[in-house]
DNA sequence: GTTAGCACTCGAAGGTGACGAGTGCTAACA
DNA sequence: TGTTAGCACTCGTCACCTTCGAGTGCTAAC
């Protein structure tokens, strides 16, 4: 037996009342709401096909079926393969980032917000990471006499900064003249180049041993703990509204794993830059996600680097409807980040 | 009828019970549990008396009693005059943060998340905020050919900054004699004030229109959006652990509370930079936290700024537990926020 | 003033039966 | 040979009932 045009109809119907309900649908469901120009018995023979194919479960014997993650994820790739990813709400989008907005931070933070709130589900933003950043400039700022703050700057626009003690006291020209020293010994290494080159440039800029000292220890820290960027998550109380999360317990294990910013960044992450990722219940990878899929999608800054904007859900997640959104907001971000930002 | 040592104790036990189990308590509990020596026929007496002092609710006639708002009040405020806030966790608050940080948002970042895995409730933590900062120093540093970075440090050493376009191409030591200038003509005024000079300074320092237009923006909304600082949230996921929100509809409007980040600060910011301030179930005049309770504490950054540390929870809270780690915890952030990162 | 005793209340838990949605199977039909 | 009507069967849901027990208030005795 194999899937016919008939049985891809049955399928498709039977995921969108799903999608649309949550609840099983039956086979006079089917045979009434979408006209199929069959009976009910009809249809249950097929569906009966369809769950031997693999394509339906069945929670109980009296219940109707629901979709299997195989018929999800079929469901998806036609949905991807013809493309049509309507573009249902961008105009909303587009008057929404129309302001001028100059942090990296609130940008991402405004994208998770929007997109919770257009797709009803919990979004979530990383902000763009590639390969390690490149020194551009390095600058002292006076903060106090004996303290200062180190900016640098990097290749891709992206600033880190930190207060550093610096030894004895060092007005706003000296600093400036050892900035320009540390462009010219730094500019164009990574980090982790320039925590090895210190000690030479101690030489050549001695007598401030407690500020470069300072100033490696910053270097360090920052290279070891590999800023995982900025995080924007939004609508995770948009979950509970599925009958999907009415059970207290699963809702607590579905929110506190998105208090774990590490892991779930690495979660999201963990689509590896292709420009849309559908992942479907245990396709996650994740045990807690078993019954939620991960739809994410990619956006670019200069300097090639890639973000991340993505969706969880249940499975039964309007995905043409979640892709289309992801689809213009990451239009929207890439626009933002290689535009207006750049020269 | 008047409060008397002896129904004061009762109601002590109650609350304790309650606090403990969450469940209504009734007069045999209290009587075999809390060894008082009296039959559970006088702890019902005397129960009755507390109930229409108003001390105790009864949720329906054949369940025990819980106390009210009023007792936890009566409870709280002993609680705070006695002054007895056990130290209880002090050593391991100081290890957590004996690593150094630099940046204040993780500084913040961490304490929300000590604090509500240290009380398993909550847990929100503001960054300090006071009058209006004074611009210290502005420095512009270059960015791209057309781009530089405006960095704002102000006399509380706060950091602002935003990349800006400069019209025409500038060098480093053009951007450095710029923010020489720029910094001799704003030092000491606030952001408002800069706002209002700047055609003053345009003048003088002629020939840059777009770069001085874009740093007046920046000034602008920066001033006018009063950067609410950055706030943290920690352990929202803890509250679904409480029988009192096992109620899905409660839990989600409560996580959707702690979502609308605005409202959440306001909310917390409410209590008015008091050293300790507790409010109960009403008393947070926020309708959706009936039955929560709301305690915050200050802590100050130098230039005597006030950051407010909180944590929400059930009123049934360990109010004693909650003060005594947010007293360590305040303690903590105000020796780091003054002492290391100070002169 | 304290306590034992007792009738009473009322929510929680568990059991029962009607109901209905949905299935699979069979037999009849085009 | 595919489609459909019919029917027996399954099983979850819901409403209803009973039982159980925790807790109360009241009264009378100590």
């Amino acid at each position: 037996m194999a899937m016919d045009d008939r049985k891809m109809r049955i399928l498709q119907a039977i995921i969108d009342d799903y999608i649309l309900t949550g609840v099983p649908v039956g086979s006079r469901t089917i045979s009434k709401k979408y006209d199929m120009g069959l009976s009910s018995a009809t249809i249950r023979n097929e569906m009966s096909d369809l769950e031997e194919l693999g394509f339906l479960d069945q929670p109980h014997v009296s219940a109707g079926r629901i979709p299997s993650a195989k018929a999800y994820r079929l469901y998806v790739d036609t949905l991807l393969q013809t493309g049509r990813i309507p573009n249902d709400s961008a105009e909303t989008v587009r008057s929404h980032f129309a302001g001028r907005i100059h942090q990296m931070e609130d940008v991402i933070d405004h994208a998770a917000q929007m997109i919770s709130s257009l797709t009803h589900y919990t979004a979530v933003v990383l902000s763009p990471k590639g390969e390690q950043p490149r020194i551009h400039t390095i600058q002292l700022v006076p903060v106090s006499s004996e303290t200062a703050l180190v900016v640098i700057v990097t290749d891709q626009g992206m600033v880190r900064d930190s207060v550093i003690r610096v030894g004895g006291q060092m007005d706003s020209d000296t600093l400036y003249a050892i900035s320009r020293s540390l462009t010219e010994e730094l500019r164009g290494t990574t980090l982790t180049e320039a925590c090895e080159r210190m000690p030479v440039i101690a030489e050549r800029i001695s007598g401030n041993d407690r500020m470069l000292q300072e100033l490696y220890g910053f270097l360090n820290e920052d290279q070891n703990a590999p800023r995982r960027g900025h995080m924007a998550v939004g609508g995770t109380s948009n979950m509970l509204a599925y009958p999907e999360y009415s059970d207290v317990d699963k809702a607590r294990n579905f929110l506190s794993l998105m208090e774990t910013r590490d892991k779930l960044a690495d979660i999201i992450r963990g689509s590896g830059g292709m420009s849309f990722t559908v992942r479907i219940g245990p396709e996650t990878g994740v045990p807690e996600m078993a019954d939620c899929s991960i739809v994410t999608a990619a956006y670019s800054s200069r300097g090639g680097q890639q973000g991340t904007i993505g969706v969880i859900g249940p499975t039964r997640m309007q995905y043409s409807k979640v892709l289309s959104i992801l689809n213009i907001i990451g239009h929207q971000l890439t626009d933002m980040f290689t535009g207006e930002e750049n020269e």
